[in-house]
DNA sequence: TTTTAATCAGACAATTTAATCTGTTTTAAT
DNA sequence: ATTAAAACAGATTAAATTGTCTGATTAAAA
């Protein structure tokens, strides 16, 4: 098991964060990511393209193509990319799988869960991912 | 997907907070709690014969037979019965899905995670099952 | 002693998620 | 023009998770 995230949006996370890493208008075929990440490459191709429609990297086809961000990444947030994978869902649904699980009818643990949802939320909403930059390279530089 | 845990956990917790609610020396066969809990008779079944093995239920074979818990509900934590069903694994690993996240070597997130994580954590240790018997008892009532 | 209702054991099926394969289209370099 | 290297599209496979089925064993009630 995944700890949060489904595998595939595990790998969109680090894809986008690798991406604010480099520079801003040079594109970054699938192929390249794959192996700076050890990710493999069809499957990092479809999530760059799902990525691509939902309109967080663009794509440029043909030789010399691949993948850049669609915008600076000071307008990019984690839970954009969470947002677009994944889903909110998570985010409002119980932690213990009891349907209907609102103030009204919470579960057992609902306030306390709720508080650390709230926590999560914030941390992914709270930076764009330029912050994350020097962390990024840091990390990837050891992979 | 599920929230945190698998589905299989998500039900544990859920019948192992159910028989909380009960008296201590009466046992309840599966099919109760697959009513009472809107879960899979076979399913939960299998899930409850895995907790015997643990040691957190104790079961009664024949007619009149099923489950109770195997020692008092105000020795029982919640994390104890992640444990034995998801381990704890997710607890130790990057939420990203980098490989070696450790603070020598940590993902762009790994401290404000390892925040989240410790608190998580520290919810699904702090209270035995015990306290949650009222709450339990409101949220089974709803279903 | 027979019946009934339960756990238990192991195989099986369905669903979801992860990953791969095959081929087409696109675009720049040759 | 031809070739090479890329995204793109859709089908397929593989693996993990979730859920079901069949039958054996157990133990209390009838």
């Amino acid at each position: 098991m995944t700890v949060f995230f489904s595998k595939k949006c595990e790998y969109g996370l680090q894809a986008v964060l690798f991406f604010a890493t480099r520079d801003y208008d040079c594109v970054c075929p699938a192929e390249e990511v794959s192996k700076k990440l050890n990710i493999p490459k069809e499957f990092i191709s479809k999530i760059l393209q799902s990525l691509t429609e939902s309109g967080i990297i663009e794509s440029k086809k043909g030789k010399l193509g691949g993948f850049k961000l669609a915008m600076h990444p000071s307008k990019i947030k984690l839970i954009d990319i969470v947002e677009a994978i994944d889903g909110l869902e998570s985010f409002n649904s119980c932690v213990l799988g009891f349907p209907e699980c609102t103030p009204e009818k919470p579960c057992p643990v609902h306030d306390q869960w709720g508080e650390l949802r709230a926590k999560a939320l914030e941390m992914l909403s709270a930076e764009t991912i330029d912050k994350f930059k020097e962390k990024t390279l840091n990390k990837i530089g050891t992979i």
